[in-house]
RNA sequence: UGGGGUGUGGCCAAGUGGUAAGGCACCGGUCUCUGGAACCGGGAUUCAUUGGUUCGAAUCCAAUCUCCCCAGCCA
């Protein structure tokens, strides 16, 4: 994404019609409306993106909004959560922050405009026969309490208001259609009795708007324009006409929908989140495996890279399943030009130097990031004794393993060619050690031998190298879309027993980094120092792999 | 069986009657002291299908099919 524009898309070309045809007098006005009962993930992000994108494409306003109707599921650690990963991805609604409980009053006396025009009513019918009552794709639905007085309804919805009555005694049904095909539009109800204490209204109220009632009053007391919000909602949209057509604001917002974002090799679903967080499947709401964007964010990735995969994606009308390739592409291309490049040995394979005198060190010369000079150079300390990766090593390699291998040259990054002499195994057969010999002339930066060697690998001093825990993540899920199992099969069954491995002994060049901090370990990928990193315990969580083009 | 949507290469997605953008993935190649990055090149005779209109259709019309959503006092 550009610093000022997102691209375009259908929603813009609406907005765009609206302007040609001057109907948005006041500018263009969105809103991101969560519902404070869980946290956001990456799909919340499009939405973000969507929302205040366009705000800003136009030169207009987002609100954030909490969707707080529903007291009996909502918490103000979500408010909390949701706040600060709205802010942390960059986006300011500024003072325009907002509660659709902030509307409570104002929608009750909707509410009650509507029953005075005779166009709602108080139905006593309880949920099981409201269920039956609604009829089907063949036949209407019906109420008895269709027709009752409208004095009655009043004084009735008076009463469930002053806590007269126990919930699901009563509600308040908006007098529409009972035959029409869209069941959303058979008398939906748009106020119900639930005696719950609110986060924010407290014990105020025990009767409640549902959201296909207050969410069009909202958005119209506070101005919206467009009302963006997700497909599933589209079957909604003759209601959310029907409120404002039937209740008298001055503006007329209009609700375009979208489809919401899937990813591959991980769930979206709230539900299915919060059970594999509730189940203990991951660690919790920011555990780096998850889609969240705390997850997200604790993995490494950055703003930069959800919002420019936001802007890639597209916005579309069509269900669509993104490759997380994509994803993953786009925190690649971030990190590589901002993050500075280390060396660390995430399994370490002593080597000795066997020609390299004992006591001897020398410094040597490293670019910090080789896509931004910039970023300057630094001295590495190097000697008879390193450690390099021991997946660098094959005893028996085939021919395109550029690596090391016995009698085989390699380069160590930035510093000597060697050779390896001699391999030294325990009485397991296992690979201990390497002897090897370097060649004084093919120090880097002043490299006359014309030696040219295959492979480059990188290594720790084995001195000064410093231990540090790695958590190295995997996709959640193996197969490409959990979300669809096969009958009878649980969603959590199909988790990769993999996602993390941890890695307790790793070896990196000595630094002191700092929480948050993130480097690319040469030749391996993007890391970040965890939050629960501490002085004397380094961790780093493997944010991604560098691609690796390798076929072995 | 009713209503509302959707269908462009493996995955996203432009295209709005004038002869199929772009990205990711993939496959070649160049370059490289990261098998990274960068840089070149490759791919839809075809836009769900079948008809029709037109000099000309992914775009207009008709029919058919696919997949998704809807019968919470959830959002």
């Amino acid at each position: 994404m550009t610093e000022t524009e997102m691209a375009g898309n259908f929603i813009h070309d609406i907005i765009d019609d609206d302007l040609a045809a001057e109907r948005l007098t006041k500018g263009v006005h969105t809103r991101f409306p969560p519902e404070p009962n869980g946290y956001l993930h990456i799909g919340h992000a499009k939405s973000i993106c969507l929302n205040f994108g366009t705000a800003k494409k136009y030169k207009g306003l987002c609100n954030l909004r909490f969707d707080d109707t529903n007291p009996s599921r909502e918490e103000t650690e979500f408010i909390n959560s949701i706040k600060q990963d709205v802010r942390w991805l960059g986006f300011d609604w500024q003072n325009r922050l907002y509660f659709a409980s902030d509307y409570f009053q104002t929608i009750y006396e909707c509410a009650v405009q509507l029953i005075k025009a005779g166009k709602a009513y108080i139905c006593e019918l309880n949920a099981e026969q409201m269920r039956e009552y609604r009829g089907n794709i063949n036949v209407a639905g019906t109420s008895p309490y269709r027709d009752r007085p409208i004095e009655e309804s009043l004084r009735i919805f008076e009463e469930m208001k002053a806590g007269k009555y126990k919930d699901g005694t009563y509600t308040l049904r908006a007098k529409i259609d009972l035959a029409s095909p869209n069941f959303v539009m058979r008398d939906p109800v748009i106020y119900r009795i639930q005696h719950s204490y609110h986060q924010r209204t407290e014990n105020e109220w025990c009767i409640y708007p549902m959201y296909d009632f207050a969410h069009p009053i909202s958005d119209a007391i506070e101005g919206i324009t467009h009302s963006i919000c997700t497909l599933e909602f589209e079957n909604h949209r003759p209601l959310y006409d029907w409120v404002l057509d039937n209740l008298s604001f001055e503006a007329r917002p209009r609700q375009i929908e979208f489809a919401r974002l899937n990813l591959t090799h991980t769930v979206m679903s709230k539900r299915k989140l919060r059970r594999l967080v509730e189940e203990g499947y991951v660690n919790d709401w920011d555990d780096p495996r998850m889609p969240t964007i705390s997850g997200l964010r604790r993995r490494g990735y950055t703003p930069e890279a959800i919002k420019d995969f936001c802007d890639r994606i597209g916005v579309a009308k069509s269900n669509s399943t993104v490759d997380i390739n994509l994803l993953e592409h786009c925190i690649r291309e971030d990190l590589n030009k901002r993050a500075d490049r280390i060396m660390a040995v995430l399994q370490p394979l002593k080597v000795v130097i066997t020609n390299y005198p004992e006591g001897k060190k020398e410094w040597m010369i490293l670019e910090n990031n080789p896509e931004d000079a910039g970023r300057g150079k630094r001295q590495l300390a190097f000697s008879r004794e390193i450690y390099i990766e021991a997946t660098d090593f094959m005893e028996d390699a085939p021919k395109k393993f550029f690596r090391l291998r016995p009698e085989g040259e390699v380069r160590l990054k930035g510093a000597y060619i060697i050779k390896c002499e001699e391999v030294i195994k325990d009485a397991l057969g296992n690979v201990v050690e390497l002897h090897c010999t370097y060649d004084p002339e093919t120090k880097s930066g002043s490299d006359n031998s014309g030696k040219k060697v295959k492979g480059t690998i990188h290594w720790v001093n084995a001195k000064t190298a410093i231990p540090v825990k790695v958590n190295i993540y995997e996709h959640l899920f193996n197969n490409e879309n959990p979300e669809d199992v096969p009958e009878g099969v649980d969603f959590v069954d199909t988790l990769n027993p993999e996602s993390l491995k941890v890695i307790e002994n790793a070896l990196i060049e000595p630094i002191m980094p700092m929480v948050g901090e993130k480097f690319q370990f040469l030749r391996q990928g993007y890391f970040v120092v965890d939050q629960d990193a501490m002085p004397d315990e380094i961790i780093f969580n493997r944010i991604v792999s560098l691609k690796d083009s390798y076929k072995g």
